[in-house]
DNA sequence: CTCTGACATTCCTATAGTGACATGTCGAAG
DNA sequence: CTTCGACATGTCACTATAGGAATGTCAGAG
């Protein structure tokens, strides 16, 4: 339930309706939790009824300010500070990995060799974001950013194991792949 | 749908109980897809259904053995070369840094370090599997230690990032823990 | 004044995953 | 011969997420 918290994180920094917090959410917190519009309002629903905020105002087009409440912020602080965080389990990219027998060890390199441009590709990207939040210095970008060094520094990672995979699959297999030598 | 195709990979090795099953998983991929036997039963179903894989046999107890089709090596083939992996997208631990200025950078510090020992203590737990696997050589541990790799790599990305992350909270705010100096 | 695009919310269906529960068989130890 | 643990399959209720459809309001451009 991290949307729950989320949405508290970004409510303590001011008061938002679901509209400005869908944006938010897309500049900020989708690299590391993305969320649909429709997710999203419900939840917010829901945490109004369980009185972690609260409607402060109502606009135009049915607008809904919402704002935190005390409760909330506790519920917030609780959740970073005593929840512990839920590994990562899930990467049907290595679940593939342990196949690569049923496959050549050509179509093998291929495929790592495609991650591995996958992951450089991915990089470039990080990179652009962290071009375009350089000159902001509220709360969110400076704490952003130690989540997007995560992300650079994980993305180096992907590129290195799968060169080195690619090394290991031909030392298996000497046959496959010679390269330009 | 990864189990699917992860039942499937199995099943190439070789025919199989759901029961079978269910163990080679918890020794094998659990670390990079984990499922439940409720999840696995159901998914023999609807791939029998499907016709990708077929019940070779009933023995005692009940016990089904199933092996995989042509239509169901065609699938997995397909699947393993032709699907895009899905990225990592969710992770609630760099969810938490985003929040950071909610809390005293006192206690920003004491969660990355929380964060640094979880990540070693798992590096062990991964050093572990690494020298059970040692002994055997069919495909399964051959690949299967490519992932481990993956593992024990993405595990030190994690301490050494903490590490580097506590440098930028301190840095920030120079009052916080200045530590033993 | 009308149209368009941004603003804003709500509801719907489908799939995946969790965890507990229900049901039963068989072999071996006592 | 009984009971216990491993074997074996299945169902159920619940939650999270995805993704899209339906509905409507308001401000400003022309």
């Amino acid at each position: 339930m991290s949307l729950r918290h989320a949405l508290l994180g970004l409510l303590s920094e001011g008061p938002a309706s679901g509209y400005d917090l869908l944006k938010l959410f897309d500049n900020s917190l989708a690299n590391v939790w993305p969320a649909t519009q429709s997710q999203l309002y419900g939840e917010l629903g829901r945490l109004a009824d369980a009185g972690l905020i609260t409607v402060r105002s109502e606009g135009a087009r049915g607008r809904k300010e919402y704002a935190v409440t005390d409760d909330g912020r506790a519920e917030l602080r609780h959740w970073l500070l005593n929840v512990p965080p839920t590994p990562i389990r899930r990467y049907d990219m290595l679940l593939r990995v342990f196949f690569f027998g049923q496959i050549s060890p050509d179509d093998a390199i291929a495929y790592l060799r495609e991650q591995q441009q996958a992951a450089a590709a991915e990089g470039e990207r990080l990179a652009e974001v962290g071009k375009m939040i350089e000159p902001h210095q509220d709360n969110f970008t400076v704490y952003g950013r130690l989540a997007l060094e995560w992300g650079l520094r994980s993305n180096r990672l992907h590129q290195e194991w799968a060169e080195w995979a690619i090394g290991e699959v031909k030392a298996h297999d000497p046959a496959a792949d010679p390269g330009p030598c």
